[in-house]
RNA sequence: CGGGGUGUAGCGUAGCCCGGUAUCGCGCCACAUUUGGGAUGUGGAGGUCGUAGGUUCGAAUCCUGCCACCCCGACCA
């Protein structure tokens, strides 16, 4: 193995891959398009979803759990949905499996065919809202929301790990609301929701926007997205949340009895983000020499290196690095202090610069004489030398200034990639030399849509929430439009 | 699923055209010297050459099927 990572200006998805795997996040397994989180990967995903889990109990949000296995005919319940999903569903058939005649080893039972064929779900509309039914009779029973994390399958014909694999582990929350208001501000809140945990958390900034007609969820009226800006210039959608309108409540015939004596469909939504997050996280801020992690997602946010050439030296050395851990853990910062022998302090440095550690802490024995450390910042790599007197102060504020400047550093970026276009020429010139969000105007229709689409690669992204209205002409075709919206090429 | 490419030790590879039992680097093990940015030397271990079949005295090498992965398209959180 080489020791350094292909370099992201010469080959960017050559650099994500080698850098999933060489970090520890995750590799490939024996099964096509499926993956293995390993568990640097599983720690920070944890560290993820216990934020995310937090804020959804704060917003009312109850976890359950609903089954892995959909009956096939569920699905062909709600129109768009199955049109949407059919293409990519895992199918059980079989429940049993046998020797084979010749010995060559098992094969399935043609015996134990399945009556209704299962459905690996590949979201969880349909079971939650056939159970939904149940669970809904009057307006006394509103609103019902609920979360769940769970894995879920998409046969793709192209995977890359995190960003798109067979199997991937998300959340998915479900509501159901009296009123298409209360409905809708549920769609918009859990937007908010993610924005805020990507932007503050993940350090990745975001634009809140609605998809076209195109781009929405199958069975949705309305989606709404986050949609973050990529090194490469590349666009990644980082969540969604829909507005289902009585959709699934139709299908599913799930009615409430409303205060006035009435019967009317419930409202839903749904709202997901995935293992795709960390795909974004990645791809956000690492950079040549391994990840970058945002410090309030890193499993470990500080290391100290101890420097020694004996035992005698190690041990007071670890003296103090013990100290120094007490102190930080107090303030609820993670650390690992690597004392092995068996690694050299440089080949540790780059280990943990390839894992993303926010901040590494040096000490030798100049250190002790002098009452000082070594303290380094993965996002600069900038070194300086500390007293050591409440230096858990000084960690603890360059943990935060690490956070925002990661932030910062991810927005100027998008700022700089962010583009106004008049002419279609100049659309695709910014495409294909800077790449990036393009804004442009569009007519609204999903013709011009697909055309560009077809043409250029891009696709639109969203429609901002923020957007202000400005009166232009479509690129494309010259009719009317109202407002700009966001193109970008898409992972 | 279409077009192209690649599968050789834990990882990365040479060898394949032109058939004769596998090369090099990293990593691993031992010892010595080393240790403030991925140490050096010496010795050592490690291989169903993706897989199944075929051709041949003999196959990593030639032929056929299958599988996996990568890149490019159609599909997508």
């Amino acid at each position: 193995m080489s020791k350094s990572l292909p370099k992201r200006s010469e080959d960017y998805s050559l650099w994500y891959n080698e850098l999933v795997k060489r970090a520890g996040l995750a590799e490939n397994s024996p099964v096509r398009g499926c993956m293995v989180i390993k568990p640097y990967g599983y720690a920070i995903w944890e560290k993820m979803q216990r934020v995310l889990d937090d804020m959804f109990k704060r917003t009312g949000h109850t976890n359950a759990y609903f089954p892995l296995f959909i009956p096939k005919s569920f699905f062909s319940k709600e129109a768009s949905h199955v049109e949407g999903f059919a293409k990519e569903c895992a199918v059980i058939t079989h429940y049993r499996l046998k020797n084979a005649e010749d010995g060559s080893g098992v094969v399935v039972d043609p015996d134990a065919k399945l009556e209704e064929e299962l459905i690996v779900r590949p979201t969880s509309e349909t079971v939650i809202w056939n159970t939904y039914k149940g669970w809904v009779q009057s307006y006394r029973d509103l609103p019902l929301l609920i979360n769940q994390w769970a894995n879920v399958v998409r046969w793709e014909m192209r995977t890359r790990l995190f960003l798109r694999t067979a199997e991937f582990l998300w959340q998915e929350g479900h509501t159901a609301h009296a009123t298409a208001e209360e409905a809708i501000a549920e769609t918009e809140q859990m937007l908010d929701v993610y924005a805020d945990f990507a932007e503050n958390f993940m350090a990745v900034p975001v634009v809140k926007g609605i998809k076209t007609p195109n781009e929405r969820f199958a069975g949705a009226l309305e989606t709404y997205c986050i949609e973050s800006l990529m090194q490469d210039g590349k666009a990644l959608q980082t969540g969604t949340s829909h507005f289902l309108g009585q959709n699934f409540a139709k299908a599913f015939d799930v009615k409430f009895a409303t205060k006035e004596g009435g019967l009317e469909y419930v409202w839903g939504t749904s709202w997901g983000v995935s293992t795709r997050l960390m795909g974004a996280l990645i791809m956000a801020h690492s950079d040549d020499e391994g990840l970058v992690l945002p410090p309030k997602l890193a499993p470990i946010q500080v290391v100290i290196i101890p420097i020694f050439f004996n035992d005698a030296q190690l041990q007071q050395i670890s003296e103090k690095a013990k100290q120094i851990k007490k102190a930080l853990e107090a303030k609820g910062i993670s650390v690992k202090f690597d004392d092995r022998d068996t690694q050299k302090p440089g080949w540790k440095f780059a280990e943990y610069e390839l894992q993303g550690v926010p901040v590494r802490i040096a000490i030798g024995a100049r250190d002790l004489e002098n009452g000082t450390v070594e303290v380094a910042r993965r996002d600069t790599k900038e070194k300086a030398a500390y007293p050591l007197e409440n230096i858990e102060n000084k960690v603890e504020e360059l943990l935060e200034a690490i956070q925002t400047n990661i932030y910062q550093k991810a927005f100027k970026f998008r700022e700089e990639n962010t583009t106004k276009v008049d002419s279609y020429d100049e659309f695709k010139q910014v495409l294909d030399t800077k790449g990036g969000f393009v804004l442009a105007h569009w007519d609204g229709t999903s013709e011009t849509e697909e055309r560009i689409k077809e043409e250029t690669k891009a696709t639109i992204r969203c429609i901002a929430l923020d957007t202000q209205p400005e009166e232009g002409t479509c690129m494309v075709t010259g009719k009317p439009s109202a407002r700009r919206v966001y193109f970008a090429r898409a992972y």
